[in-house]
DNA sequence: CCGCTCATGTAACTGGTTACATGATTTA
DNA sequence: TAAATCATGTAACCAGTTACATGAGCGG
């Protein structure tokens, strides 16, 4: 079976390339811990997918017997790895060449559908949510943030929370001027 | 059935109720024209859709022929309208309140597994791939963008461009910097 | 009249969701 | 020892995907 890994599944082969060999327990507490909550990193999703990449040959695992419970321990094939290099390009995939999906950018497409006094309301409420990210992607930096690879991604953090403000703020301009 | 509507539903409410009574397909071509790819749009997704949500009383829709062919043209109820107020909030949903999902953050996250020379042509090959993403931009700025609200969509994504290109010329001294 | 786009769908699949089950291990 | 959490899963469901089908209308 030849079909190219999804996202989720292309993000676990990382995880487990990156933390050595590790249960689907721990890959599913490396995406919570993960200050994106694209994925829910629910056991079901997790433990059939790890399955699934060990029958394609891209993960293997050996059970490793603690006390008196089984644990299952991933690691990533030479295949996997090259699936793994594959997914982050060059060059770069189709799919990942995206605008990002901003949900509060969607709600802000129907701001109309608001009352004046409710949108100026909105964009608070919006910048007031933003502290939350804030403190979700400063919380993983505290965890993670040694490692200047991992540090990058909470520039990206930074950054993207940066110019959600500044954008906010230009909407409560343009709310505030129109009638 | 008092279940609350995806981002999908609610989105598609919205448009509905942005371009009056319309039908399924415009609502597709609508969603087609979006510079974001978070929903293919497909057949398969917006026709069952919009009847779930004629379904449970959200959308109404009324049989208009013209020429010898049915065209369903679906508006907003009093309760879809309703609807789509609570999805924009305020308060803000606790599902919109997310780091956005970007693909390249992702893959940079795995860099370390490329050589450092493939690092710094994975960088400038995502540079490139903006290029892309901006035209898609401006693209449908020049279809859409004369009103004050649907401009401040395309600010988003010029400022999130922007960002992300400065994140990765930060990518780029950090790997060339890097052993 | 041919081929393209408009327009409306259906069918099969699939990946991820929620919810549940179960037993081991740790901590109060 | 009771409660919490670690750890591994399964089952039912569901929304969205791809792929296909069908026919209208229109421009060349």
């Amino acid at each position: 079976v030849k079909r190219p890994a999804s996202e989720l599944e292309s993000f676990v082969i990382g995880l487990v390339w990156q933390s050595g060999p590790c249960s689907a327990y721990d890959v599913r507490r490396a995406l919570t811990a993960s200050p994106s909550t694209q994925w829910s990193a629910s056991a079901g999703a997790i433990y059939p997918l790890v399955r699934r990449l060990e029958k394609r040959g891209l993960l293997q695992s050996r059970t490793k017997t603690r006390g008196k419970r089984a644990r299952r321990l991933y690691s990533v094939t030479p295949a996997g790895r090259r699936a793994l290099r594959h997914w982050i390009g060059p060059p770069i995939a189709e799919e990942a060449i995206t605008v990002t999906y901003d949900p509060l950018r969607s709600r802000a497409r129907f701001l109309k559908a608001l009352s004046k006094s409710e949108r100026i309301r909105w964009v608070e409420a919006s910048l007031t949510a933003l502290e939350a990210v804030e403190s979700r992607v400063q919380r993983w930096h505290e965890m993670y943030g040694q490692e200047p690879y991992a540090a990058l991604l909470t520039r990206n953090g930074e950054l993207e929370l940066q110019v959600r403000r500044t954008w906010l703020r230009e909407v409560r301009r343009t709310v505030e001027r129109a009638p």
